[in-house]
DNA sequence: GAAGGCTTGTCACGGTATTGTCACATGTTC
DNA sequence: GAACATGTGACAATACCGTGACAAGCCTTC
């Protein structure tokens, strides 16, 4: 799973544009579709992580996708309202046909930004247990504390995140390339064996059980299966 | 165990409306009062296991109504408030009154119903009240009081609300944008290290225990685990 | 309504742990 | 052994956090 998926269901080219822009800044893949219908069909189709859908919509509106959407049964889309100031009932009606949250045009960017990465998180932590285990390393995301065979061990924030990648992908080789992407961001321009070090940290660290991460000549790292 | 009661106390149909949709659906009997004599009647008369309580009613308000039912003595119903968004103040005035949690409007529904069944959870476990502790802190929700190896200490609104996040979430690692996030709200812009300022205030008011909220460096801070 | 205190959000500074990069050593493949 | 890939040690730049200071806002008090 690489990026998250977005759909924005909204008539008004503009504002798709502005969410569209600020989503990929993020990080995100964009999907857009101007009408109901069209949201539905990518909704059925691509599977998005989260939907923003607009509830004034011409034609088919918002709680129509909504209900459409109910209708179909399958796994559920998260979606967030979009609603305009003052329709109160709107947002109920919303909320009670299944949306997660919804928030009020005119909005601010950095808060939709930030309901949208809530609405995720929680869908994430719904899905994953928190701890992640294999051989003698045991990592808690949520606690942030890594152990080996039971003994805790100081790690920095980076080679977490490493660890947490390389675990989390356990058995699968993870190249420079998408560790550089994941641990250190897209954004991330630099030398592709900054990797290598962090790399040589983290098994220092680890003592004993250095050797679950295994290097995949010409590939990259992956973590030894049980 | 039957069904609990949750009342609600809020003049908007609508939102009364959403409100008993949800609940009845996590499995609750639902009671509702339009104004606060009606919910001061209700609580009276039926002791709900959870209030609901908008602050904003016409006439007889929420805060007249927590004062209604601080004056009768009997066995305390516990209260989730519901305040309008940037009503600040009357989060502090409606903890120092005797309620359990607030719940800042708009809100997603989801949190809301979090929160419901985390003060019916805490209600369950604790006869003894709503208190957090963890090492020598400790911190009284209801009372809006903190203290030290039993020494109260006093803490500003925003100190509060901070170690109040923290305790809730003891062991986890919260980050500055969760932080940002729960404790100043969605729609606050500023900068993430405020939120280092005010944990220095908060150590030094700790004084003895300011070790109990460690650094994370490079992820955030965390409360220390017994 | 003026004065003063308290609270709160920002900022700049400095010490320090962390991080990225490089040069070179070592290892692997053919 | 050549060609290439990865491991290692060292080092400078950077990011991160704690701290002190300050101004604006708010509340209380007179």
């Amino acid at each position: 799973m690489d990026k998250k998926k977005i759909l924005i269901v909204e008539d008004e080219a503009d504002i798709r544009e502005l969410l569209r822009y600020h989503l990929e800044r993020e990080g995100f893949d964009v999907l857009e579709a101007g009408d109901g219908p069209g949201g539905l069909a990518l909704a059925r189709s691509e599977r998005p992580a989260l939907m923003l859908l607009d509830v004034m919509l011409p034609g088919m509106d918002g709680f129509d996708v909504l209900r459409g959407l109910a209708a179909e049964g399958g796994p559920v889309v998260p979606v967030l309202l979009l609603t305009a100031r003052g329709e109160e009932v709107d947002r109920v009606v919303g909320l009670t046909l299944g949306a997660d949250d919804y928030v009020v045009k005119p909005f601010s960017v950095r808060e939709l930004m930030l309901r949208v990465k809530a609405v995720l998180r929680r869908q994430d932590r719904s899905l994953s247990g928190s701890v992640l285990r294999r051989g003698g390393v045991s990592l808690d995301a949520e606690r942030h504390r890594a152990e080996v065979n039971g003994e805790p061990v100081a790690l920095t924030a980076t080679e977490f995140r490493l660890l947490e990648d390389l675990l989390r992908h356990s058995g699968a080789v993870r190249t420079r390339e998408q560790l550089l992407n994941t641990v250190w961001g897209y954004s991330f321009e630099g030398y592709a064996r900054t990797v290598d070090t962090h790399v040589r940290r983290l098994r220092a660290k680890l003592g004993a059980a250095a050797d679950v991460i295994e290097t995949v000549r010409g590939v990259g790292y992956r973590l030894k299966e049980d």
